[in-house]
DNA sequence: CTTGAGGCTCATCCCACAAATTCTC
DNA sequence: GCGAGAATTTGTGGGATGAGCCTCA
């Protein structure tokens, strides 16, 4: 048995929404997410079944299992017979999908147990609802996905997962994901228009002749989602290590060219050895803060309304681009008009919308720094309560200035 | 156009101490 | 290997502080 639906504590928790970092059942996930329609747009997905905290981002078909990166790389990275295993990777949904959705979502909505009969009881009389019907769980093209892309037979070490998913490849040491062989200092950008020269794109020198932006139909409403899930990650990923700073307060300002150099060489200790293991492939604007969020969440994520799909990147293609959404454009975006982006009309027209989007994200930002998780309630417990002068804790016994359980000053 | 003052935002630090974790025997 | 006890580390929140950014004269 699961944990408890962190909404209701009642029920198992079955999904999880990475905007709200939060378990829930599917009861609380669809009142929760069909509160409005920036809810309605959150991103989830299933927890994984093994550690039950952390979001699943592959199904193991052998053992019926949803797996996150952790749980799916010890259970099937260390072990030969077990590596053999089919997996499927699980995409991301958003709206309200009623259960014949989810099951279009994944195909093996029907063999989970508990999201099979949870779905009976909660979900058969749903459908998606006119916002959500603009297919957040369908591929860019519009269709439907079938919301496992098949990964059976996972490749061996050094076979690229670029064009699949961004599921990872059985190798012997933690995996970057989407990172792309190559050489350990190159510079290549993650996104390019296709069309235009892609040769160029791997030449130090013409890093922003490649970013012509304007090709790209970039929603903005989708910005939230894009940023939501890329900060989010890195928050929890750098919270301690220096680097967060660095991402989340200079990302608005920063030059696209040089943010991420900057924050690979500010992270220290183990920080350091990701951002180094990263920096190869995290190279431009989309900025090593999303890309280490891919590390820890590689979910796929298809959103059709984010119509980045005309985007591609460096060695993926156009159906792989979903897990790039999570950990490519968004910090890019931020910066509203990029320096090689030249000003133009249709751009200014989106100049509205884009501070608009800007100050969403910034309001999102703010909000989600306020829902720290508590590790431990009974330190919290105590700390609500402790007495203090001028913010800092005092001695018990000693005078204080500060009583929360008694708003009166007591000194 | 440049410069400096003032205001604002934000990250970081500090504190005590119970709880959690690690170490030693 | 196991358990008990000691030692060390962690985590908690409000206010102070300073860095950085922005606006305006």
């Amino acid at each position: 048995m699961g944990y408890l639906c962190d909404f209701c504590g009642d029920q198992r928790s079955l999904v999880y929404c990475r905007s709200d970092a939060a378990c829930l059942c599917l009861s609380c996930d669809r009142n929760v997410h069909s509160a409005n329609a920036l809810s309605r747009r959150h991103s989830r997905t299933l927890v994984c079944e093994r550690c039950n905290s952390q979001p699943a981002f592959v199904r193991c078909v052998d053992e019926k299992i949803s797996l996150c990166q952790n749980c799916d790389w010890l259970g099937h990275g260390t072990s030969p017979s077990s590596s053999t295993h089919k997996r499927q990777s699980i995409n991301c949904y958003s709206g309200c999908p009623s259960a014949a959705e989810f099951s279009s979502i994944w195909s093996f909505f029907l063999d989970i147990p508990s999201m099979g009969e949870a779905c009976e009881q909660e979900l058969g009389l749903m459908s998606i609802n006119e916002n959500s019907n603009k297919n957040a769980w369908a591929s860019p093209e519009g269709q439907n996905v079938s919301g496992s892309a098949e990964v059976t037979d996972l490749p061996s070490k050094g076979k690229s997962w670029a064009g699949t998913s961004s599921v990872p490849e059985s190798s012997s040491e933690p995996r970057i994901l989407d990172q792309p062989p190559g050489p350990a200092n190159e510079c290549m950008p993650k996104l390019y228009c296709p069309g235009k020269k892609v040769s160029g794109i791997y030449e130090d020198d013409d890093l922003y002749d490649d970013f012509i932006m304007d090709e790209v139909d970039l929603q903005l409403e989708n910005y939230e989602e894009l940023f939501g899930m890329a900060l989010s990650h890195s928050e929890e990923l750098f919270e301690n290590g220096g680097i967060n700073s660095l991402f989340e307060t200079k990302d608005m300002s920063a030059s696209a060219g040089d943010s991420h150099c900057q924050g690979a060489v500010a992270a220290e200790g183990s920080s350091a050895e990701l951002v180094n293991a990263i920096q190869p492939a995290c190279s431009n604007a989309a900025s090593a803060d999303s890309m280490m969020s891919t590390k820890t969440e590689p979910i796929v994520c298809f959103t059709a309304r984010q119509s980045l799909s005309n985007i591609s990147f460096s060695g993926v293609t156009k159906d792989s681009v979903g897990g790039y959404q999570d950990c490519g454009a968004s910090s890019m975006l931020l910066m509203g008009e990029p320096p090689w982006c030249p000003p133009c009309p249709e751009s200014s027209l989106h100049s509205a919308n884009r501070s608009n989007a800007v100050m969403r994200y910034k309001e999102k930002k703010k909000t989600r720094k306020f829902e720290k998780k508590v590790r431990y309630a009974s330190r919290k417990a105590r700390a609500d309560v402790r007495k203090r002068v001028k913010g800092r804790f005092v001695k018990a016994g000693d005078v204080y200035d500060y009583d929360p359980l008694n708003q009166t000053r007591s000194c």
